[in-house]
DNA sequence: AAATATAATGAACAGTGTTTAGTAAAGTCA
DNA sequence: TGACTTTACTAAACACTGTTCATTATATTT
């Protein structure tokens, strides 16, 4: 009998569509808008409905966050497959920092919100994007670490060194304190630390 | 007349009994707590009453901020005034990071929520400890560049570069990021990779 | 004591996430 | 087709949030 089958459908498909309307709010609203009586308007369902199809607020925050995740890896491209592993780290870094910059929203629900982490710990799940992401890093920077670029040390030390920079710097960028204590405060400044960064890691 | 004066120093200390509160609810119930209900049940006043001594949250908030920047320089103490550069910066970043880790309410209203600066900007007012914080860096910076111990650059770069890495870091351990990616993440792995970027800036 | 100036508040507004009891719709079976 | 059961949905409520404003209470001055 398809009936159950196509019920199941249907209930994806509302899921699909609210997780959609989340999306589209939080581009245009921003997180602080995102809220589920504002998710409930655009879908045409009241709020109680949401319920039904996600155990809480969390676990919405938590599928933007996938999104999210997905999006910058779409964004980064190519970058991964860069045969040199300085360059590699270079372009990851940049191309990091500037979805970070260019998406303030997406990047605070992935790496500065507690609820996707709340969800994670209920769920008692791993954060997949994230390690992948970390784990890549890590050896990439073993990679240039086999090829003398870099001193010879824990390259978790060197990982975490590279993402807690780009990781400040996006932060700071965006709770507005870099532009509070330099003015004339850019992209430019940002790309510069970065390179000055790079430059003093690797050979 | 000694009256007006009377009434200007009560309106001064009730002002500062809502800060006292203020203050003890974030450190005590955090600050998803630090609501102005909350405050006002804590002085025993009506909620309206804080609008009499504060215009909006955000300048309770802003005076939270410089409360903490006054409990930060505190510990931080005496690491100003090391003689050599490389170790006044090496105990100020371990100061600035330790503070971080272990107050994170604080650091959060400090360096990442948008409450003060939103007050500062209504205020037409300057970052004045932050400024203060970075200038002190980036001339220390400039020490050590003079010393010969560093490669010769512009010294808001390295100062920004500093400053990024141990607000990112204390900034992936507050969010869960950092414990998701390293289970066995503790405040060693952090110093660890301070020191090793104090090694890779400077000899 | 009456008039005035200051201080404090109750109640409301528009919002938040979430739960529950009850209703409406859809599917099943005689 | 009509009765029964299962599924889907929602109105209303709860306990919160920051903020404003008309009203009341208190203190000071005349």
């Amino acid at each position: 009998m398809g009936i159950s089958e196509r019920r199941e459908r249907e209930k994806q498909e509302l899921r699909e569509k609210i997780l959609e309307k989340a999306k589209e709010i939080l581009i245009r609203e921003g997180q602080d808008n995102l809220s589920i009586r504002n998710i409930a308007t655009a879908i045409e369902y009241s709020p109680a409905t949401i319920y039904l199809y996600f155990k809480d607020k969390d676990e919405i925050v938590y599928e933007l966050m996938e999104m999210g995740f997905g999006k910058m890896t779409e964004e980064l491209g190519d970058a991964f497959e860069l045969p040199d592993p300085v360059e590699r780290i270079r372009r990851i870094g940049q191309g990091y920092v500037t979805f970070g910059l260019k998406n303030p929203e997406w990047y605070d629900i992935m790496f500065n919100a507690p609820q996707p982490i709340q969800h994670l710990h209920k769920c008692q799940e791993e954060w997949g994007y994230g390690i992948q992401l970390f784990d890549f890093l890590v050896s990439t920077c073993d990679d240039a670490m086999q090829q003398n670029r870099t001193r010879k040390q824990d390259p978790r030390l060197v990982a975490l060194h590279l993402w807690s920079t780009v990781h400040g710097l996006v932060n700071l960028s965006r709770s507005q304190r870099l532009e509070m204590v330099e003015q004339n405060h850019n992209d430019s400044l940002i790309q510069r630390t970065m390179e000055s960064m790079l430059q003093c890691i690797f050979n």
